[in-house]
Order: C-alpha cells, then structure tokens, then sequence
DNA sequence: ATATGTGAACGGCTTCACAGCC
DNA sequence: GGCTGTGAAGCCGTTCACATAT
C-alpha cells in the first residue's frame, strides 16, 4: 500500500492501542498473532485491525498471523516513537502535580523536562521529579531545549493564554487538561481531555431513578 | 423531535462542552446566544450545534437565537445531572490519589463516596478527602450506597479483575484509567483514558527530525 | 433581516465477503 | 484449513442549503 493515501486519524490512535497489546504479548513470549486474538484484545472487529495495518503496509502471513515483534517495531516507527520526546508541563496544581509524577509518561518514552507554573514558590516540589519554573522563562525554555509537545493543566481563565504562549514559542502538539476549548493555527494539534466531562457523558448511560 | 431517535454517542459528548459554554455564558450576564456563536465557543460548526439540539427539542427563536438558562437547564436534565451521584474510586496510587484531590468531580456534580485499594495500609491518607478502604468491601459498599459509577486506575494486570467485581455488584458505567481494553458486558459503558496513549497519538502530528 | 430547524447530499470510516496465499 | 489483504457495500455522522419563523 502507497504512502500516498492519507491514515485516518481514528486508525493512528488505534495504532497506540495495537501497541500497547503487542507488547504485552511480547512480554509473554507470543511470537505470533492472528487479527482476530489481537483485535479481541484491543477492543476492535479483526476486519478493522487488518485495514489499520493496510495503511502502511503488509506484515502477515497468510494463515497464520502477524509477527509480534516486527509489527510491534513497526508500528512505533509510524507513531514516530523512535526516540524520546521531550515535554513540558504547565500548570502544577493537584492534577498537574501528579501528572509528574505518573510514571506512565516515561516509560512510553515521553521525558517531561519541566513544570511551570505561575506561582512556582507556591509549589510544594518535594515529590517532583522535575523542576518546576516560573511561567516567565516558559518561552525560552521551550526554544532552547526544541520541546514540541506540552501539558496544560492551568485553570480555565489562564488556558487559552497560556496556549498562546506556546504555540509562539514552537510548540506543536498541547495535551489540554484545562476546561475550555482552545483556540490554536491549523498546525497544532490538541487534544482535550476533560475528566468531569467524561464522568458526566457516563452518567448518560446509566439508569435514572 | 421525538424521542425514537437515538441520540448519537458524540452528541451527547458535545452536550457537555455546550453546557460549561452555557454555563461561563450565563455566568457573564449573558441571556441569548446564536448557534454560531456557542458553537464557536465550543468548536464546532452551527450546523452541528442545531442539529444536536435537535435531539430532544426545540428551544430557539428564529432570528434571535437560544435562550441561555433554559437551553442549559434543560441539556443538565438530558444529561441525566438533576442530582448528585455517587462514585468510587479503585486504585489509590498516583494518578488516583489526584484524583481523589481533584476538585474539578465534585463541582461538576459527582461524590467520591470513598476510594478502595489492594492495600490500603501503604496509603498516605493524609491529604486525601475520603476513606480508603481495603479492596474486599468493594462490592458490598457499592451495592449499599447504590453506585453505579466508578473510576478504576488501578495497574494493567488487576485492570481487568476490578472491572468484573464492579460490574458484578451493579456499576454500569466505568472511567477506565488502566492502560488496558476492558471487557464488559453490553450494558455496561466504559470511558478509557489513556495518558499515554493521548501522548503517544498527539506525537505523530509532530514534525519529524 | 436574521437565525433556527431539517431533509438531502456528502464524505469517511467500518464491516462484509471473498480472492489470494501459506 | 486458516488467515491475511482488499475492493465493494453499508452505515453513520457531518455539512449544506433552504424553507420557515420572528
């Protein structure tokens, strides 16, 4: 399959979930995987998985399945996981906090350089394995050390500024945990997730008294 | 409109972006809103903001535009959000123990009745708002206090486990931190949010070296 | 004049179903 | 026999465009 055709963004974020599977199936010695056993496990129809992996190419044999480690080295290479990626995080308050300290992040090879905050005497850092900055340097910061991708997690009232502030200094990608839609040029892309609008799209689903 | 007509899974999610649109809106003083404005505001195009509200009503003035308390009353009541409702929390590490901090739950409406560990002995409960409990009472104080929602942030390998005994003690809709697919029954709803993966996702929009 | 409500057209992702290959 | 790769069909949500209402 040519590279000409675009992968819809859906199939990329699938990618992840494919890889997350694949490397637990590595870790378990599974050299082989049929469609069917590793859509079962990434939650998705076996048709589907072989669609998303038609996208840049062929990796399975025919009566047999995909080769674990291959397809899962494959797939990192697409998602542009070869090296680690640098981070910052803005906004160090409750959520941001433990952001930095979730080890999550690290271990998929995403290295969070920095907090900012605005108030950052304010900050208790003792269980932050980083540094945490004052929001002034956040621009030069950012240019020196080339990041691309950033956290928010300021309050709402701060959000949209704060992502102004990035998108100036380069940054391409925002993982946005403020409350608010932001604002930003074609180029960036964000992502928003919003935890208490995830609960409340739940409540939708469950019975009412 | 009539209610035969299933509102769609994205429809309802954007439900809950109109209304803290809504809800800063009113906060402001402000009493009608066009659907080009709101859905700018939300980011999204007119059209779509119309053809949602269409779901469950008509509530705009032709000419004018949508009479902001009512529109957010009335989206509050669709969302199923008359009144608080109860959750718990499974998995007190990191990211739970946040969470459990994390203001943003209870202001929008949902209690955090308690939270439930595989050891709770090794929680520094200090700074967390409710009691941590061993995992054993689970079920029973779900099916006591009638939960029907939790959220689990537990590791990978007990992902799967938490989310059987939560669904057999009555819970019907799960806010899944866990980096893993769970598998329920059909009536349940699951919410994955995968840090890492929104990372892993955002990086492919990045420019390559 | 201005903005909603909505049938119809559109577009894109998902699923099917089967040909091709091991 | 079993499983992948893929054109074609199907489905669902989005967007258009205009009739309708104030």
């Amino acid at each position: 399959m040519d590279n000409k055709v675009e992968i819809p963004r859906k199939a990329i974020y699938r990618l992840s979930i494919y890889s997350r599977c694949l490397k637990r199936l590595l870790e378990n010695g599974i050299e082989t995987v049929s469609s069917s056993a590793l859509a079962s496990a990434a939650g998705v129809k076996p048709a589907q998985l072989r669609k998303d992996l038609a996208y840049f190419g062929q990796f399975g044999t025919r009566g047999l399945g995909y080769p674990v480690e291959v397809l899962l080295n494959t797939i990192r290479e697409v998602l542009g996981r070869a090296k680690l990626q640098p981070v910052v995080l803005v906004g160090a308050g409750n959520l941001g906090r433990a952001l930095l300290r979730y080890d999550g992040f690290r271990k998929e090879g995403f290295e969070v350089l920095a907090a900012f905050d605005a108030k950052p005497d304010e900050i208790d850092e003792s269980r932050i394995p980083v540094p945490v900055y004052s929001d002034d340097g956040l621009e030069d910061f950012i240019k020196e050390n080339k990041v691309r991708m950033a956290i928010v997690c300021v309050p709402a009232e701060h959000g949209q500024a704060v992502a102004n502030k990035l998108v100036d200094a380069g940054v391409q990608a925002i993982l946005n945990f403020s409350p608010i839609v932001l604002q930003v040029p074609e180029h960036v892309v964000v992502t928003r997730v919003d935890l208490a609008i995830e609960l409340e799209n739940l409540s939708f689903f469950i019975d009412r008294d």
